[in-house]
DNA sequence: AATGAATGAGGCTTCATTCAT
DNA sequence: CATGAATGAAGCCTCATTCAT
């Protein structure tokens, strides 16, 4: 009878009042680890704050990892609605480079600064080998991929591998934004924090030609 | 389960056996966490790969949490003399910016892939509250700090902000280097990432003229 | 991280003082189980009987499962002894069939006799797969194989496969012991029993001849 | 976790398919002990494996015990149908010792070989409490003492009391054939301990006068 | 009646930490 | 100082049972 580490929703809620409990308890899971980390997010206290019983939380989760898992798949469906918007934008108007790389990076910075302290447990304080690790990897694969005709329609420099360069771009991105939203480094405001780096990463696609943003103001 | 707030080791040792102890019982530590993560890195478990006994455990911490604290202040002292060593290389030899960012990367890279392992549990799952926070964020600026001179005998180009150029340099690089590290996206080789995370931040700090580094192969 | 379901006591105790432990949580263990019924028999119940922590319990025992089986084993070892007592015994002395099968089922009856209710569990209620057994199995097939000569030399009857019947009588001879000690039929007290189990199985083992026990008090 | 200690069924089922929930629910109940044990034959599990709601099962049983009791009075009818189908056949043939002894016997083995994981948990796992104790008690009174006349048509050799001889026999013989079906000594088939055990009981009855089954092949 | 969502007491077990030796 | 036995709060999870629909 053993069942080794499930983590897949355990029953499909029929009725209403069932979807009702699973999104309270989702909800309440997200704001539970937010305020109280990974560790301290008991499935107990996660059924109190959602106002459901412990048997309720059980009934739908088959246990405390499965949560998190369930939290992480949200955001991703997120991350993943997000950017594919911004590739429909961009094959529908015509954008400059800058145009698409400040929509990524503000993309990202909105995603972040939803709930920082809940990424916060999610990326990086909940254990690993949710299998979840996968499903990243594949969506920044994804990304990086879907990148490289949008680089190369814009870009005329042209890039050593165009293909390790969205690649770069996605963990350079993600990496420094969520760092930045996650840990906010006193002395350092998000616009600023994102506009530099959209010029740093303008400044890496365009190359040494001159960019439409002058760096300096000096006449 | 009690947690008091020391964070500091119980008493200096002064003896040199004690002194050993200390050393294998943070030795053990380390590969402890490396091995089973934070949650199971459990004090019996690290008294016991280190050979000694709970008790003398706790004669020289007073909870576990110290000896994250410990670990880390050994990382960051280490990262802090790195930056001291480059800072001195530049101050006695000539390097071009490419230099610099080479040698800084590469110090980030190397360090990090020590051991990622006991860097994932250091810097994302174990707990954050450990004050710890502050001091990095200190290093973070002292080191962005230092960076400010550099930068202005190095560069032409005229940054808006030097001090907001060394942040985000330092954060960027830091970030990225980790989260390459700790997560290893596959398909992308350390040596490949580390080389364009080199050319993004140089053609971001040399701006729009022509650097040393070749972005085509265009004859 | 998985334990697969040990049974094996998980440390051995060394001090003086931790012994005493392990002996009082048997001890209680016994109590508890004997009183309560297996499923009631709690860990908790069973340190809170033993004056123990629980904790304590959980040092020396992996699981509830360990304490069935160390109880067990301990009952076992006292069997295994009463067999060789008799053995040795009629090595040494003269003993006729009867003799032997007196003392046999004698000897079942009291170990039984100790203490029915804590038999009841231990060799009924708590679940089999305990990989015990394998050892009573063993156990069992022993005693038989010890008949074998025993009855060779005293049974001038032949039977028709010594080992067959010896098999036979030790199942036939615990399992009846046992079911009357643990399921007391009413009116039929233990002496009676006995004896009339003993002159079936002498007349089994003697056959049509005539035994020394008159079957009859006819007049 | 409340147990209250009603134990019958808590509505007669007046409707056919009210029948048929029961029987299936008794059904599955049988299957699920059997293939899980007491313990993880859950009452979910068991509705579940029925094919019907949690709450049609607490329709028609008031709790988990009585549906096990309800599987044993299953049994103990079958029984008691066994034994009385045995007196009449006894009544209207003429049936030798041997042959009475044979048919009981077998009649024991198959029961038991019909479901032996079921049979052990409904007579060893199953907590005992059940007042289904007595019913066990009366049926073997009853056939004891049904046996008496039977055994004074049949038997010449006088026993010293014939009651406790046919309690005793009730006793070995039940004892030995569930012990022998539900542990499964290995190296002993079961036609062989039948036939074995029919000539121990047979021994005993008919006493140390010839009998028709010749124990040795003595010349 | 039937359904299945909900309940929550309570069992098992871990592990940071203390304390007697 | 070292040892390791002991502690117990607290977390995870199950499952018999109830109850709203």
């Amino acid at each position: 009878m053993k069942r080794p580490t499930e983590l897949v929703p355990r029953k499909r809620p029929v009725q209403q009042r069932s979807k009702e409990t699973v999104e309270a308890i989702l909800e309440a899971a997200g704001r539970v680890f937010a305020s109280h980390g990974f560790a301290a997010g008991t499935s107990n206290r996660i059924a109190a704050r959602a106002g459901v019983s412990i048997g309720s939380f059980y009934q739908y989760f088959p246990n405390k990892d499965a949560i998190v898992v369930a939290l992480m798949e949200r955001h991703m469906a997120e991350t993943t609605a997000t950017f594919e918007a911004l590739k429909d934008l961009s094959d529908r108007v015509v954008m400059t480079v800058e145009d698409v790389v400040r929509h990524f990076v503000m993309a990202l910075l909105n995603t972040y600064q939803q709930d920082p302290a809940l990424f916060r447990v999610l990326f990086e304080e909940a254990p690993r080998p949710l299998g979840i690790h996968n499903t990243r990897a594949k969506i920044h694969e994804a990304v990086a991929n879907a990148l490289v005709p949008q680089m190369g329609r814009l870009i005329t420099a042209q890039l050593r591998d165009p293909l390790v360069s969205a690649h770069l771009l996605v963990e350079v991105a993600t990496a420094s934004v969520r760092h930045f939203v996650l840990h906010t480094p006193a002395g350092l405001k998000a616009e600023t924090f994102a506009e530099e780096l959209i010029v740093m990463i303008v400044a890496y696609l365009v190359g040494p030609e001159p960019t439409m943003t002058p760096r300096s103001a000096n006449p």
